[in-house]
DNA sequence: CATTTTAAT
DNA sequence: CTGCATTAAAATG
């Protein structure tokens, strides 16, 4: 904690307390995103919201803030009001119904797992400082028009990641600004992988820069605690990249996660595994600590009274009707300190969909919008060829120059990824919404394709999902028979059809095996700020299509249903493993080369199963089969 | 109720 | 004052 270097005075101190007074919830949003993190604890917040309110005051940017703040505010208005309103009613149905969700979960909390949270230091930064040593002392980011991170030395004058070039700046007119080297950034966040690897060869990765694990096995088996693992572990990656990480370690990832923050940069933080430690901890945990409470929710709790996650307990019986089911349960998970035990790789999770887009000048004209629209096609399909899939819905995204977003969608007739058809399928929603807004003045245009359809490796795996014939009943037949698509060919030699029928379906999780021998390039880096309720990190693995699947248990080599049976179950695993065997001895002598550093465990791709949020499959389904599996 | 759009992260 | 992906809730019909 050094006291706060002098930046020089912004142009103006606000003159008008009024105006200082009105725009306060407005200034505390344009302070960004990153604002819980690391780095900032020195530097005198309300100055440094003073400068970024000065700097981008009147700007086209700051107006759309300064709409989006009201429309927010409106918003908050509205639930104080359904606040009053709820309060005047009885409450002791919805007040039983939450006691008895969290008893359900505390009754079901799990302390068994370790758990690590893994976080580089001013990742970027630190790479480039790698190869320039001179810059030691100075303040510097990386990143053009925004900065993606910035060195300690410039986050004691306010910078942070996300924050506009210019503002930063202002903030810090020393500031020195590097541009972007992505492939330096991979190729180290490779070189800290393999060191992951050796802890926990199931890591996973969830941004370039971070990654969660689970070290409970290596503890065990060499006789180790958390905090010396990790403090090794940590040790290992700074002799060998020469960066340095920090990590939290606690009995579920979004703990983990809250506790890499704690002692950052080059540190660790734990948490014990144990309830009243947890529970205490996060009694007096700002919200906004929480991945997935931003601005935005953190704001929206604050006005009905909620600044920590204790404070959640007391408003129990309000908060599904003031913030809907998903972010009610997901709150009270927070109260409870409760997250995901389970780690997986990033490789094993479904991409849902996949999109590009590009700002550039303001532009009206039809001609040029089309010619933008054309390239931008263009771009998605070199993606949609790395991706290695098809969609069928198409999703036109727009900013106007007053950067109000707008999106369009469309249903293709058929599957699509060369740029000729996404252009010619989008061209009309383009069209349309220039009729809808006459003299449409464009400051970027996206285009994305969702309801994905993998193409990959036709011949190395079945693609297509195999299931036994059954008898459609009722209303799911004609559901079901709309989402499932004859296929032409079989393109899978190793298993005859007969009596089966096939459907596209779930394409991308049959390969997981093919995927770890390419691996490397497709890594998925995710964006660290993302987030979903419920959840903490990456997606849900799981496929649509869920009601009827249940009946049956997937095979986790071949992915066919199969009965749900325990003996004929792990009958047909042996033999599809031994099937499986063969099969990776002729690919490997024909083309793949194994991954040499980070062995892969066997197939454990126990799809479909542990299924339903909202039905009560949940619990009794997956370590059910997970021992029956492996057990 | 299914689909589309917006907003948040 | 980016770009990519996902999710939840609201709006729409």
């Amino acid at each position: 904690m050094e006291p706060r270097p002098n930046p020089d005075e912004p142009d103006g101190i606000p003159p008008n307390l009024e105006d200082h007074h009105q725009h306060d919830s407005l200034k505390y949003h344009l302070l960004g995103p990153s604002l819980t993190k690391a780095g900032q604890d020195s530097v005198d917040q309300s100055k440094v919201s003073e400068v970024i309110y000065n700097a981008s005051k009147g700007s086209k940017f700051f107006n759309r803030e300064e709409v989006k703040d009201k429309i927010l505010t409106q918003k908050i208005e509205q639930i104080l009001e359904k606040k009053r309103r709820l309060e005047k009613l009885d409450l002791t149905r919805e007040l039983r119904a939450a006691d008895q969700f969290i008893a359900q979960l505390d009754a079901s909390r799990d302390l068994t797992q370790y758990i690590v949270h893994v976080d580089c230091d001013a990742f970027y930064a630190a790479v480039e400082l790698l190869d320039r040593p001179e810059l030691k002392d100075v303040p510097f980011a990386v990143g053009g028009g925004v900065l993606t991170t910035c060195n300690y030395l410039a986050r004691k004058y306010g910078c942070r990641s996300g924050m506009a070039g210019f503002v930063a700046k202002k903030l810090c007119p020393q500031l020195l600004l590097l541009p972007l080297n992505s492939d330096k950034y991979t190729s180290k966040a490779q070189e800290v992988r393999q060191v992951l690897a050796q802890y926990d060869p199931r890591f996973q990765s969830a941004s370039i820069d971070e990654a969660y694990l689970n070290i409970t096995e290596y503890c065990c088996e060499n006789r180790m605690e958390p905090q010396d693992v990790v403090q090794q572990m940590r040790d290992e990656i700074h002799e060998r990249t020469r960066i340095t990480v920090s990590a939290g370690i606690a009995a579920n990832a979004k703990l983990a996660k809250i506790c890499s923050n704690m002692n950052k940069p080059n540190g660790q933080y734990v948490l014990l595994n144990d309830r009243n430690v947890i529970m205490s901890f996060m009694r007096s945990l700002p919200t906004r600590k929480v991945n997935g409470i931003g601005r935005v929710l953190e704001r929206e709790l604050q006005e009905i009274g909620v600044k920590t996650c204790g404070d959640i307990f007391p408003h129990r019986q309000l908060l599904r009707q003031l913030f809907g089911e998903k972010t009610y349960e997901f709150l009270i998970m927070c109260y409870l300190g409760l997250g995901r035990t389970e780690v997986q790789p990033a490789e094993e999770y479904e991409r849902k969909s996949v999109g590009t887009e590009s700002t550039f000048r303001e532009m009206s004209d039809s001609k040029e919008l089309r010619a933008k629209l054309r390239w931008t096609a263009e771009e998605l399909e070199k993606d949609m060829r790395k991706a290695e899939c098809k969609g069928r819905t198409l999703v036109l995204k727009v900013k106007l120059h007053t950067y109000e977003v707008l999106t369009r969608q469309t249903v293709t007739p058929r599957a699509v990824s060369a740029a000729d058809d996404l252009y010619n399928f989008s061209l009309p929603i383009l069209t349309k919404l220039e009729l809808e807004i006459p003299g449409m003045k464009l400051r970027l245009m996206g285009l994305r394709c969702t309801n994905l359809i993998s193409t990959k490796k036709p011949n190395a795996r079945a693609f297509f999902r195999l299931r036994p014939l059954r008898v459609e009943t009722g209303s799911n037949a004609s559901e079901r028979s709309s989402s499932r698509e004859t296929v032409e060919a079989v393109r899978e030699g190793s298993i005859s059809p007969r009596e089966l029928e096939y459907s596209t379906y779930d394409n991308n999780s049959h390969s997981d095996l093919d995927d770890a021998n390419i691996d490397g390039h497709q890594a998925l880096d995710r964006d660290s700020n993302y987030h979903h309720h419920g959840k903490d990190v990456a997606p849900n693995p799981k496929r649509a299509l869920t009601e009827e699947t249940e009946e049956w248990w997937d095979c986790p080599i071949c992915s066919r249903p199969q009965q749900p049976d325990e003996r004929s179950f792990n009958e047909h695993i042996d033999l599809c493993l031994s099937r499986q065997t063969i099969r990776d001895t002729v690919q490997q002598n024909s083309m793949d080369k194994p991954t040499p550093t980070t062995h892969r465990p066997p197939a454990k791709r126990l799809k479909h199963m542990g299924e339903t949020k909202r039905g009560k499959t949940t619990a009794s389904a997956d370590p059910r089969q997970k021992k029956l599996f492996f057990g």
